[in-house]
DNA sequence: CTCGACTCCTGTTAGC
DNA sequence: TGCTAACAGGAGTCGA
C-alpha cells in the first residue's frame, strides 16, 4: 500500500520556530507532520534509556520492560509518519509507534515544536511527561500529554490505516471514502479509510469545498469527488505551511453563533461522527 | 462488512 | 472567592 512517510519539502519547509509563533492548533496529520521534521534529528542517534512511567499510556500490551529491552541501545534509522501515527524504526527491527491524541505534544532535546494546543495546556509540567526516549548524546524525545489520550506501541498495524492525507489520489478517495451512508464527514474522519484528517482539517475542507458535512458520503458525484480531493490537498498544504490545523479561514469562527466568512450566514453547529461541526448553510450542501 | 452509540482521559472554562 | 458541571476530540469497543 502506500505508506508516505514524508511529505515532499517545497516553499512550505520553513524553519520550525520554537516559540511564540503557533496559536492552538489539535495534533492532526498536519501537526504530526510537524513533529516529524522536529524529530528528524534524532535519527542517528543511540537510545540509551527508555522512560514509560505510565502503564495506560502503553498500548496493545506494551509495558515498560518490553520497550526498554526492544529499544535499548538500538539506534534509530528512520522517523515516519503515516496520518496521525509517528513511527519510529530502530535499527534491530523494532517499530515504535506514538500516538498524540488530541493534547499530546512531541518535546525534542527540550524544545516542543509545537508550543500550544486548542484543547491542551501550554504549561510545561514534567509530570505530563507520559514517555521519553534518552540518547546516548545526552538529548531526548518526549510526548508530554496531559489528558493521556495519545499512547505508545510497539510495531504498530500500519496496513490498518488508509492513505495518507497529504498523498491521497482522487482515485482512492472515490474507492474508500466517498462511498457508502454514512455522514462524509464522519468518512472523512475514518483513519482506515483516509489517514490524518481529524476535527479542524474536515470542517476546514468541507467549508472551502461546498460540501455539507451531513450528506452521504457514497452521494458525491465525480465533480464533486474530485473538488473534494483537490480541497483537501490544498487545505493541508496550506496548514502546514501556515504552522497548524488552527490557522483556517473558519477556524476563527468556530463558535456558537459563528457567522460564515464568505457569506455571512450563521453557521450551523452540529455533532457529526461524534464531533462537533460547523458549516454553512448557505454555500455548503 | 457497516455503522451508530458509548467510553475513556483531564485541564479549562462558564456559571452560580 | 470557591466550587461544580459541562466541554473538548482521537481511538477503541460493542452490538445490531
Amino acid at each position: 500500500m502506500s505508506c508516505p512517510d514524508r511529505v515532499p519539502v517545497d516553499e512550505t519547509n520553513d524553519a520550525v520556530e520554537p516559540h511564540g509563533r503557533w496559536g492552538s492548533t489539535l495534533p492532526e496529520g498536519v501537526e504530526i507532520e510537524i513533529y516529524r521534521r522536529s524529530a528528524e534529528t534524532v535519527v542517528g542517534r543511540t537510545i540509551m534509556s527508555v522512560e514509560a512511567p505510565d502503564p495506560w499510556f502503553l498500548k496493545h500490551g506494551a509495558t515498560a520492560a518490553t520497550l526498554t529491552d526492544a529499544a535499548t541501545h538500538q539506534q534509530v534509522d528512520e522517523v515516519r509518519r503515516i496520518g496521525k501515527l509517528l513511527i519510529l524504526d530502530l535499527a534491530n527491527g523494532v517499530r515504535l509507534g506514538l500516538r498524540f491524541g488530541m493534547t499530546g505534544r512531541l518535546i525534542v532535546d527540550g524544545t516542543a515544536s509545537i508550543d500550544s494546543l486548542e484543547y491542551s495546556s501550554s504549561r510545561n509540567e514534567p509530570a505530563w511527561d507520559r514517555f521519553a526516549l534518552r540518547f546516548d548524546n545526552g538529548g531526548d524525545l518526549r510526548i508530554r500529554d496531559p489528558r493521556r489520550l495519545g499512547g505508545v506501541e510497539l510495531d504498530p498495524d500500519e496496513d490498518a490505516l488508509g492513505a495518507d492525507v497529504f498523498t491521497i489520489t482522487p482515485t482512492q478517495l472515490r474507492r474508500r471514502v466517498t462511498i457508502g451512508d454514512v455522514a462524509l464527514k464522519a468518512r472523512l474522519l475514518d483513519q482506515s479509510r483516509i489517514a490524518g484528517v481529524g476535527n479542524l482539517i474536515a470542517d476546514e475542507t468541507l467549508w472551502r469545498a461546498g460540501l455539507d458535512p451531513g450528506r452521504r458520503a457514497g452521494s458525491l458525484d465525480d465533480d464533486e469527488v474530485n473538488r473534494l480531493a483537490r480541497t483537501l490537498r490544498s487545505v493541508v498544504s496550506v496548514f502546514l505551511r501556515d504552522g497548524g490545523s488552527h490557522t483556517g479561514l473558519l477556524q476563527p469562527v468556530r463558535i456558537r453563533g459563528g457567522s460564515c466568512p464568505k457569506d455571512g450566514r450563521e453557521l450551523q453547529r452540529r455533532q457529526i461522527g461524534g464531533r462537533t461541526t460547523f458549516s454553512c448553510p448557505q454555500h455548503q450542501s
